[in-house]
DNA sequence: GATTCCCGCCATGGG
DNA sequence: CCCATGGCGGGAATC
């Protein structure tokens, strides 16, 4: 119970510890943590006294980076669910979280039950790329349904997904199953539209996705949670259907701070904060985090949730509820994995990249198109030259092993499911960014 | 009072 | 039927 939780504390803290150590040197410069926040329990002791509950100590975005601390490393194999779980000293259930947007970002892939395969932030340029292509298609693609209501007559209060059949919907699943390359795909036989689907369909993973997306072809690089959760879902929506989908969305956009792709704006002037992208995102890690120039423009004030370096949970609850969760978190299994080497091939295909600032994702590039480091564009301003796209724009898909076969079928799979549900939701996005967006960079 | 968002119940779907 | 997965929303912590 209690007992148990410390010392699994414990553990998460020397991992985490041991990992962010060992993680120091790889990064530019290395920078004490500012610490926004002083921890709660900072007096007293050299330990600990009780530690009152914080909640910013649980938070999906801290997990995140201790996540990646303790695996973001050239020797880590598959990662077991479990094995995460009790490492970080959380909840089976909150890992499901943290993976399901990491895998939407290209960092993991689901190798198996309880298995994942980390890939790394080489992953996240080339999941981007198909990210935004899929986007982009999809603007062009579908019916323009200019600024047209689509009325949907009746409310229908609370079901917002209709199947609206799209035509070409098939068209575009062709075309998947070939770049898949599936081996076993029968010409006829699996071409079903995988009826209810309608669990996945609201997934974190999608939504992650979705929001991403948003960011990729919208050439206005913030939101706030409640504009996204609007642009992702229909128009008129049930009160508690929004209420939800931003639930969700701060779940995901905490993790992609910590993950520095976003980053939480303060909107000029009273008004409810923001999210913008930061695509060149470097590194994972404490908040440091060397973005690079951009400048906040003008009158935004980036005072974006800074995570502690401190590490992870400890058996606290939220409340003065006893209730010691004490899940079995056993840990058996991880026996000898022939997958291991899948992404060391990778990253040797890769030329060990990390440290040079520039690296290219699982696929080489096919055409060793050089783009300039953000030649000469735009003088002034902050100009948005997003490393991880431009870098992947060049990637031609040629895989070579078993990793990244696995990986396309993920993004086939992904697409799928995608592709439905967003269909509905692409005319609404149409009259809010127009064509413009369609043709910016690129 | 409003916002942020953690916690964990419990539906679900795969095996 | 068991168990891995993961919606979903109550309600506590923060702002």
């Amino acid at each position: 119970m209690a007992a148990s939780s410390s010392s699994v504390a414990e553990v998460a803290a020397a991992a985490a510890a041991a990992a962010a150590a060992a993680m120091e040197s790889a990064l530019p410069q290395q920078q004490q943590e500012e610490e926004a926040r002083p921890r709660p329990m900072h007096a007293g002791g050299a330990k600990s006294r009780h530690h009152a509950y914080s909640r910013k100590e649980k938070s999906l975005g801290l997990l995140c980076s201790n996540f990646v601390v303790l695996y973001n490393r050239d020797d880590v194999e598959s990662i077991g669910l479990d094995e995460a779980a009790k490492s970080l000293g959380v909840e089976r259930r909150r890992i499901y979280d943290i993976v399901n947007v990491l895998e939407s970002v290209g960092i993991l892939v689901r190798k198996a039950k309880n298995r994942y395969t980390w890939i790394g932030f080489d992953g996240v340029p080339m999941a981007l790329r198909e990210l935004k292509e899929r986007a982009l298609r999809e603007k062009s693609g579908l019916a323009p349904l200019q600024t047209e209501q689509q009325s949907a007559s009746t409310v229908s209060d609370d079901e917002d997904d209709d199947k609206l059949g799209n035509p070409d919907g098939d068209i575009e699943n062709e075309k998947l199953s070939q770049i898949v390359d599936n081996p076993s795909d029968k010409p006829g036989a699996p071409r079903c539209r995988l009826r209810s689907d309608h669990r996945k369909e609201k997934s974190l993973g999608l939504l992650t996705q979705n929001f991403v997306k948003l960011f990729l072809t919208m050439e206005v690089d913030t939101v706030s949670l409640d504009e996204a959760a609007k642009l992702l879902l229909g128009e008129g929506h049930e009160e508690t259907n929004m209420r939800t989908k931003v639930r969700r969305l701060y779940d995901i956009a905490n993790v992609l701070s910590s993950l520095n792709l976003i980053e939480k704006i303060q909107q000029g002037d009273s008004r409810k904060p923001a999210f913008r992208w930061l695509g060149r995102a470097a590194r994972p890690n404490a908040e440091n985090a060397v973005t690079v120039a951009v400048p906040p423009p003008g009158k935004t004030v980036s005072n974006k949730r800074a995570f502690g370096t401190d590490i992870t949970n400890i058996g606290v609850h939220r409340s003065n509820q006893d209730s010691s969760i004490q899940k079995k978190a056993k840990l058996a299994q991880s026996g000898g994995d022939i997958l291991k080497n899948c992404k060391s091939v990778v990253q040797s295909r890769l030329g060990q990249g990390k440290k040079s600032g520039f690296v290219y994702g699982p696929f080489h590039p096919a055409s060793a198109r050089k783009h300039e480091l953000d030649g000469g564009n735009k003088p002034g301003q902050r100009e948005r030259a997003e490393d991880w796209e431009s870098l992947s724009d060049s990637f031609r898909p040629q895989y070579q092993n078993q990793a990244l076969g696995d990986l396309f079928a993920h993004y086939a799979e992904a697409w799928k499911t995608w592709y439905s549900e967003f269909a509905q939701g692409s005319n609404i996005m149409q009259q809010h960014f127009g064509q413009s967006a369609v043709n910016h960079f690129l």
